[in-house]
DNA sequence: TATGAATGAGTCTTCATTCAT
DNA sequence: AATGAATGAAGACTCATTCAT
């Protein structure tokens, strides 16, 4: 029986916790340091094991980072599909996409960052992570579809670039995941709350009419 | 007269000038790689010549981005500065600051990426980027300043966290340079007027009064 | 018992002995080729390994000289020590000094010629090599000492100029290690006592009186 | 009629005067950091030229020590010739040698020192160094023929061994080239004497007889 | 499961040397 | 004669990876 097959019956093995807590702490030091610049040795620091033993867990560093990130961008996608079949307006779609994007980080901040940084130099290295450059085709085609609607539904402004508004909802969003600490002043929901707010309304104080 | 004779009266030297043609090939790569995925055997391909040679003008891969980013700091804050003490009003100076941003990021595109993903890591790991933590500094200050006073005079909203509002946009604004292409369809100054659209007035239609 | 586990008790653990021989080997192809001559691939070749693998065990090819030259002159100023303290007068100081020195190149034969040979250049170069620096002033002060109280005592001539003699016997007896090859023809011992014989009494025939 | 030529009729050109001042400035940097260490760099930079523009005046780092070395050993080998066919007895010729080797020691300081520690090295890497091998065991032929008659002759004592009192001797005498400073207290004259008297007489204070 | 020693490809950097000007 | 830009081979060092224990 291989060591490495995946657990037959889904149970949680002892094997299945020690790579998380691998991945975990790999997570946290390649989004500190950036991927690149990040040894293995150094993620076998943060773990508390020598350089060697991390492969008998992961084929190669490669292999972690993609683990890291599918994991996190399965569960992301998970969520904006429920989200998305809730037959909400473009409105609410766009708060519960919102709220959903600020939940992931609060679960998978450094994933996140990892994946708002290294993307595309990983897309662009090797073909293995070409998933990555899928998960943002998808987004942009689920926020551009969304606008449109927004727009001819009337929730939305029509005099805007809808390819800027895209990106600027897209990036004002996630690199929130670059000063983002759990369990901090904010919570998701209220970080979530306000960034719709600015969003939506703008940050200019609404003349008294 | 010579080209190298050493220029007194601020002539732009030959040497100056080669110096400037290999940073710009050098902040290409490193914008597009990530400064430590890259090797000076591709900055050197870039500029056309062999790996050694960069030593001839360069000490060391570091201190390539060392100058590619002062460089660009420097132009950054000459503009901030001329747009603080031009005593406008908070809203105009954010007008200001923003449209600066982008014109900024019009002319030193790569530079600005590399200050978003870069910083971080190179502040931190050598003392000689403590310049990148302080311009970190500085921005945050300015930024949080100007919101304090946007609130009083009455130009900003007042129920907005201020720590978040000053993230979002200094995110929202400078992410902006890892989609800007030069001399496409929108130039710095409409992508700015659409950014200031969207952070003053939201996204939302507004409601026929 | 493991040859993994700290060796507390003094132990000569697996690693030590490793690193001893290596240095061994670097020493060899140091002190036959020079310091700055030999490459860190000859070190290796002359271990048996790649040239890689010897930063398993040291930082640097200048640690690894630091190693060899330090190791050696803590035995040395240790044997020499032990000679001063013996309160022998100024003529069997000198003889035990010259035995004491020529044990020291039976047993570092190689650590001595680099000591010769690089102490200058080593010392001018890195402020880590101080510590040569500081031992020839030492050797310096400890001889002029003796030369003085030799002739103070009436052992030693007085028509000589000091300085002239200290640097006479330093070198003489040290630059022996360039050709002193151990288990050869003369032992340590009897190499001693020619020079001894030399330097004491002097090369010539004694008139029959 | 090229550049290099070498004049034709000794005159002392001033290609000829510019070839000794470059190759006194790279003595003197060979005989500070050591062959290997120097850079051309540092030659260059002590003649007050650039370093490409040594390669009009050399072929290269190695034909500058050869030219330096095979110069010097040309004058000594010239000043021992002279002394060995005077016909002198041992005592007085090892005298003669004495002397001839201190006052070559003045004109030739970093020679000396390039001589005596790169030797080895050079003759062991490179064939056109063979003729420094050459000069060595000349010298010891020299030297050890000097010392047998010297024993048959009855100037010399006879129960020394013969190979140590030439290594003796030989690094006694050169050695001082590290330490010598032109110009300074002792002329080589008198250093020369100094040094016979203790070779041939011993440090030690002769017994009132 | 983990260790620790080693591998070997690859990186940054140095430096002797060349050459057009 | 000298400059200064470039070459290209080689050197020190790093690091993902392997493997016997």
């Amino acid at each position: 029986m291989s060591p490495r097959r995946r657990d037959a019956e889904g149970t949680t093995s002892a094997r299945a916790v020690r790579r998380a807590e691998l991945l975990a702490a790999a997570a946290e030091v390649f989004a500190e340091r950036g991927y690149a610049a990040t040894t293995v040795r150094e993620v076998a620091d943060a773990a508390g094991i020598l350089g060697g033993s991390l492969y008998y867990h992961f084929d190669s560093k490669e292999s972690m980072v993609e683990e890291i990130l599918s994991t996190f961008l399965d569960d992301m996608w998970t969520g904006f599909d429920r989200v998305l079949k809730a037959g909400l307006g473009a409105r609410q779609t766009l708060e519960a996409l919102v709220a959903e994007s600020f939940r992931c980080m609060d679960e998978h901040r450094h994933a996140v960052m990892i994946y708002q940084k290294e993307s595309r130099y990983l897309a662009a290295s090797w073909e293995r992570f070409g998933f990555l450059a899928d998960s943002w085709r998808r987004h942009q085609d689920m926020w551009l579809g969304l606008l449109d609607r927004g727009v001819t539904e009337g929730d939305f402004r029509a005099d805007l670039d809808k390819a800027l508004v895209y990106r600027f909802i897209r990036d004002a969003v996630w690199v929130a995941a670059s000063w983002y600490q759990p369990g901090e002043r904010l919570s998701p929901g209220e970080i979530a709350k306000q960034y719709l707010a600015m969003v939506l309304e703008g940050i200019q104080a609404t003349p008294k009419s």
